[in-house]
DNA sequence: TGGCAGTACTGCGCAAACCACAGTAGTGTG
DNA sequence: CACACTACTGTGGTTTGCGCAGTACTGCCA
């Protein structure tokens, strides 16, 4: 993966971290990554992005019925998931780093 | 502008902080992002990013001839620029920690 | 003189990302 | 039985960043 993935592709670190802490269906994650401050974070955006991880192989998935509901699929981080959660985090901090540095200096 | 933008948009920002730094033209400014960490931008994405800054009113835009090859159409920030320069550093610095809480959570 | 490297910019077309929107389907409430 | 809420899928559109090709000007060197 070059660092051109994370000039865009920034939720998807933003959905492994959230999976990182626990598994979670769609529904949740949306919630769960509105909460966290991505507020205007689109579901078919996260949908979209889980598909894509889970198509990736990063994810396993199982689908669990649901007393309120329709069941729900719940994905959590397999091996390379982990591993790509961890990569994509510490390419993710670099990368904040330079972009804080260029900002300050042109000191806002 | 919503904070959709920059989910993407982030080169806009790095290109607004380097011309609030100094003046510049579009090759100098990509040299200046190479230098200051943001090796694998491409030339074709800044020369488009600064048309779009300029397209969009923030810049203005003045032509210099040079001796060591063809003339050079520098760029710098309007008030507009430095306004719109503030409002992505603010919502940046804010999307920066909103995704360091979270990746911090999940603990990498 | 001709060719090549370096500087500087433009234009074209592509792939990927995020999103809005619409649709499907299950559950519980009045 | 209509309606709201939960949960997911599919489609199409806009924007971004990029690779690549092309233009053009200068200076160097054989």
């Amino acid at each position: 993966m070059d660092s051109t993935q994370l000039l865009k592709g920034v939720l998807d670190l933003a959905v492994l971290a959230v999976l990182a802490e626990r598994d979670g269906y769609g529904y949740d994650v949306v919630r769960r990554l509105r909460e966290a401050g991505l507020e205007e974070v689109g579901d078919a955006s996260v949908y979209g992005t889980l598909r894509r991880l889970f198509k990736a192989g990063a994810l396993n998935s199982y689908v669990v019925a649901s007393d309120e509901g329709p069941h729900r699929k719940y994905y959590g981080l397999n091996d390379t998931g982990r591993r790509m959660y961890a990569s994509y985090a510490g390419i993710w901090a670099s990368f904040a780093a330079t972009m804080a540095s260029l900002v300050k200096e042109g000191h806002a």
